[in-house]
DNA sequence: TCCGAGAATGTAATCGGTTACAATTGGGGT
DNA sequence: ACCCCAATTGTAACCGATTACATTCTCGGA
């Protein structure tokens, strides 16, 4: 009897209850086939000694890995842990872990990565800005189920889930022109940022559809940075005669037009009115608090992972490929309700 | 000859080349004891195949997943996504990838999520509020690298880094101190906190030091939170008299203070200066900004990354086990210095 | 010409599970 | 007493890699 330094397998189990290993796995997985007794024997044996099946000869014979992947972009902290938050959430309500990789800066680097992924999950969330889904469907792992975050150009033959970054901006641009402002500026986004052209594309529906037609000087560039913002503030301000309202498309643009009229002394909402789009943590808590567009960032995580474990679990079943679009909400704050401004009637 | 339907193995590319598996597992892995000639041949078979080595298999035989696992509480965004950011990089570099698990509750649960982790991961990245190492020891499988993050009361056996919040706190009362401050609050955090504790502890060297004995009811009750912010800055308003400058162990608090001066007619810094800590992206923000203590969260996530990976790799080595102590630093901005506050000085 | 070392390759065991299929056992029916 | 079936349990073949060990081939030196 040499001391047994060997680590604790199925087949350890085995011996000590006194079974074959079949029992031991059938009663691990509690199947139906076990007598109830033998099943207690073998469980207690297990607890014993300390005994954990090993996931890797687990997958390999079962090729399930109970693993989704998540890949995110370099990207933004806020977005970033809520996606995370949302997508381990449902991952672990359904016992599977999350392997995440982040800070995908080029193609060729993703294409990688994609492969390295094989046999280590059983589905995929992806979100990536520099990515057509032919590519993608050519380098993943065929048959790995795959949901898609995001706006896609040519979702295909994938499953997507994005945010109506279209109906969030229709609604910006309808509450700005109840509010009677008429003559409204936008502070647009990255060149080629798809997220930015549906919001802009949505409020000037919303602009069509009330019959305003805004002159094209009222169109400021912008990057999504908040000096972006300040930037475009005060090249707004020159303009003649000056907006009445500001619709930035991001808020981190909207806090830094906030930040230039504060220094500007120009008030908001009173001077001109303010609105962005993300309900980042920071505009309900900055002065004056910003209307925003909110969108459920960890809903869009979680219903991607509900997804993945939905397409990996029924295999063949030949399920519909859908996209999903998650609701966007406007949320009306301070930066355009002069009335409701419970700071500012309360004397600041 | 049968459609094969098969899904593309190493054996698969053996007969394709014409050699055996060894010699194919071998080209793969570059082996030197490969004809190069014979190595070409295997390298486009298999590129031909678009085959992609099964991971699970890999790992079964030779023990190593390529994986770290990063177990994390429930917890605030941003410290959350830059510690994966930064541990995620690290990974990445060697290759490796990173299984998040996150929202840790209690303990039970963590303890069921470390034991399905076995076979999956090489090594672990834990951060516990709740936790002492000897449980951990005792349901973590044995072996396995573990690096702790976090103040751990009882490190024993295991390695572990934390932020010197010591050291920032006791920044944090010179600097009050040399601005020449002599009555300064103190808003505490929850009960049994570690990192609070600590910033308190190093806040009271300094005050020691410098030969102050600030009066119990400077001490104020607090969260964490922002609506505990601002409570405690309506408890302090009734002090008489009044301090001089108020030390919020957190930064969420300290902003929850900011907004009740702000609302009350209070200014900062004049009437009451004010210091946070953690550096959260809104203080440098807010107006006035925020003094506080930066910790390079990012960096955390690293190096514990980088330990795991030095941990799991030299097996045997005896390597001692060490605790690493992450620098903080203080950053003064406008909360605490009149003189250089630029938009106080341009009228607001 | 023959032998042995070293290089290159192949064969088969192994990692630790799952599961198809075989084998055993105990009853119930006749 | 005998047969058949259902309920349990065991045996061994996988899953797809890695790698110890065996084998083959080449070539230089005696």
């Amino acid at each position: 009897m040499p001391s047994a330094k060997r680590k604790t397998t199925i087949r350890e189990v085995a011996r000590r209850a006194g079974v074959s290993v079949a029992t031991v796995s059938r009663a691990l997985n509690n199947s139906p086939l076990v007598d109830h007794a033998t099943s207690e024997k073998v469980l207690t044996a297990a607890r014993r000694l300390r005994y954990v099946p090993n996931a890797s000869a687990r997958s390999l014979s079962t090729r399930r890995t109970e693993t989704i992947g998540l890949i995110l972009p370099d990207m933004h902290g806020e977005f970033f842990s809520e996606i995370i938050r949302g997508a381990d959430a449902v991952a672990r309500r359904h016992h599977y872990h999350l392997l995440v990789s982040s800070t995908h800066s080029n193609r060729q680097e993703l294409e990688t990565t994609l492969s390295t992924l094989h046999g280590r999950i059983d589905g995929l969330i992806l979100m990536s800005p520099h990515l057509e889904s032919e590519t993608l469907l050519y380098h993943a792992p065929s048959e790995l189920p795959i949901v898609l975050i995001g706006p896609v150009e040519d979702a295909g033959e994938i499953d997507a889930i994005h945010v109506d970054n279209e109906g969030g901006g229709f609604q910006v641009g309808m509450h700005l022109h109840e509010l009677g402002h008429r003559r409204i500026a936008v502070v647009k986004g990255p060149k080629g940022n798809v997220d930015a052209a549906e919001r802009y594309f949505g409020f000037m529906r919303a602009m069509k559809q009330v019959g305003i037609t805004l002159p094209i000087e009222l169109m400021l560039e912008g990057d999504f940075t908040g000096a972006g913002g300040y930037q475009a503030a005060l090249n707004l301000l020159a303009l003649v005669p000056r907006p009445t309202a500001v619709f930035a498309l991001n808020d981190d643009m909207a806090i830094g037009l906030l930040r230039c009229f504060h220094e500007k002394g120009i008030r908001v909402p009173e001077d001109i009115a303010v609105a962005g789009f993300d309900d980042v943590q920071m505009s309900a808590v900055i002065r004056p608090a910003l209307t925003t567009v909110h969108v459920d960032i960890s809903e869009l995580g979680a219903l991607a992972a509900k997804r993945v474990l939905a397409l990996s679990m029924k295999e063949s079943a030949q399920q519909k490929r859908t996209t999903v679009v998650l609701p966007s909400r406007l949320i009306v704050r301070q930066s355009t309700s002069p009335a409701t401004n419970p700071v500012q009637l309360q004397r600041a």
